[in-house]
DNA sequence: ATCTATTTTTAAGTAAGCTTAAAAGCGGTA
DNA sequence: TACCGCTTTTAAGCTTACTTAAAAATAGAT
C-alpha cells in the first residue's frame, strides 16, 4: 500500500506525539505541527483511518495504530539517519539540518537506507542525541536501572514501564511522567520506601515505592 | 519562483533533448520520457512557457528558455552528484542509482549540494560517464582537439562547433550530427581532405574539411 | 492540391490536499 | 441541567497534475 509524502508527515507527528505520553492527540495539535488548518486534517485523519494507518474517532482524537507506527518509525529513522549524515559527513551545523533531513526522510528506496546506516557507522543516536529506531522499528536502549535502585542525584531517561495496566499509565500520565521523560532523584525517603524525584525539571513528585519499581531508565 | 517537483522532470528532459541537436521537442517525445499523456504535457507546457521557464507554440514543440535551462542544469548536477555518491560512497551498483537520484535530484538546498560536491571532490563526471555542469550549469570539458586533426580509428565526443550559423547546424543535423555524439573516425580521404566518420555506431557518412575543421571533439 | 494518418490541443472530469465559513459536538461553569 | 466557549467536523470550492474522448492542426502521399 502506498503511502504518501504528506501521509508520511502527518503519521510522524502523530507517533512522536502519542508515544510521549498515552494520551490521543487533539486534531488542533497536528494543525499546529504542520502548519494547516484543522479541517484539512480532519480529512487526513478519516483517510488515514480507512487505511488502518491510524485509530481515530470524531471528536475523540488519534492515535498511531500498531501498522501505521511501523511506518513512522522508518521515516523518523531515515530523518535521524541525514541527520547524522549531514552533520558527520557533510560538516553541517546540528541546528541547520532539521530542514534538510525533513525532505530526505520522505526518499523511497530501503536498500539505500541499509547502506547510508552501515556508511555512518550503525548510530545508535542523531546528532541531537535523539534514539535511532533500527530497521525493526527498536530502539537501542540498555536499561540502566530500575528507578528504584537509584542512588540520590542521579538521573536518567524513562525506557520503559513494565505495568503497563492502563490504571497504570494513567497514573504515571497525571505525575508528569512519560516514555522519554528526564527524570531526576532528589531525595530517597528510607521509612516508606518512596523517593522525592523531578521530571523535565518541574517541581518535585513523591512516588511509591510500588510505582518506582516498575520504572525502567536508561542513560 | 517555485518550480515544483514535477515541473522540475519536465524541465530536465527537455533541457536533455534540445541540447543533443537542434530540433524543438515534441510533445509526444516528452509524453513517452515522463509516463504520461500528451494532454497532460500540453497543459503544462502552456504553464512553463507562461513562467518563462520553455519556449513554446502550438503544434511547434517546445524549446528551453535560458531561464529553464539554467534551472534545469541545477537538477541534473544534483542528480549526477547523488549518483556519484551512491556509488563511490554507499557502493552502489552504477546500474541501480538512476531511480533513487531521481528522487534525490529534487531536494532543495543550495548549502547541501555545495557541500556534497565538496565531500565527492568535486567530480566532473558521473558514474556513467556523463559531465556534471558546475554550480553555474558550466561543463568541464577540455578541448581534445579540432575533428580534421583526429586519427585514423580514434573518437571521441562532439564538445561544440566554431561556426554556428543556421545553415551549418543544419547541415550538422541533417549528418546526424550533434553536442554529445560520438564520433569514430572510419578513414581520412587525402586527395580532398575529407572523411568517413561513424555517429553512434550508424552507417557511415563523409563530410568535408570545411566541415571537421568547425567539429570540437573532447574525450 | 487534396486527402488521410498522425500528432497535438481542447474539453470535461478525477484525485489529493488544501482553504474558508458554517454547523455540530464537547466540556466546564453556573 | 442549561449555557457558553472552544474544538472539531462538514460543506463548498480552489489548485495541481492527471485521465479519456473528441476536435483541430499538421505533414506526407497521392
Amino acid at each position: 500500500m502506498h503511502v504518501s509524502y504528506t501521509e508520511e508527515d502527518y503519521l510522524k507527528v502523530i507517533c512522536q506525539y502519542v508515544t510521549n505520553g498515552t494520551k490521543a492527540m487533539p486534531t488542533n495539535a497536528i494543525a499546529d505541527a504542520l502548519n494547516t488548518s484543522a479541517a484539512a486534517v480532519t480529512d487526513m485523519l478519516q483517510k488515514l483511518h480507512e487505511k488502518d494507518l491510524v485509530i481515530y474517532q470524531k471528536y475523540r482524537g488519534v492515535n498511531i495504530s500498531e501498522k501505521g507506527k511501523v511506518h513512522a518509525l522508518q521515516v523518523i529513522r531515515k530523518h535521524l539517519l541525514w541527520e547524522v549524515f549531514l552533520v558527520e559527513k557533510l560538516k553541517f551545523g546540528w541546528d541547520e539540518v532539521h530542514a534538510i533531513a525533513e525532505q530526505l526522510e520522505h526518499i523511497q528506496s530501503s536498500s539505500l537506507i541499509q547502506r547510508l546506516d552501515d556508511f555512518l557507522g550503525n548510530p545508535s543516536y542523531s546528532p541531537h542525541g535523539k534514539a535511532i529506531p533500527d530497521a525493526h522499528g527498536a530502539y537501542a536502549h540498555k536499561v540502566k536501572s530500575v528507578l528504584t535502585n537509584m542512588e540520590t542525584g542521579s538521573g536518567g531517561i524513562v525506557l520503559a514501564v513494565q505495568d503497563s495496566t492502563p490504571p497504570f499509565l494513567q497514573y504515571l500520565s497525571k505525575r508528569g511522567i512519560y516514555l522519554g521523560a528526564k527524570i531526576s532523584v532528589i531525595e530517597k525517603i528510607a521509612f516508606d520506601q518512596s523517593m522525592d524525584i523531578s521530571v523535565d525539571h518541574l517541581p518535585k513528585v513523591n512516588i511509591s515505592q510500588k510505582v518506582s519499581d516498575n520504572i525502567l531508565i536508561t542513560y
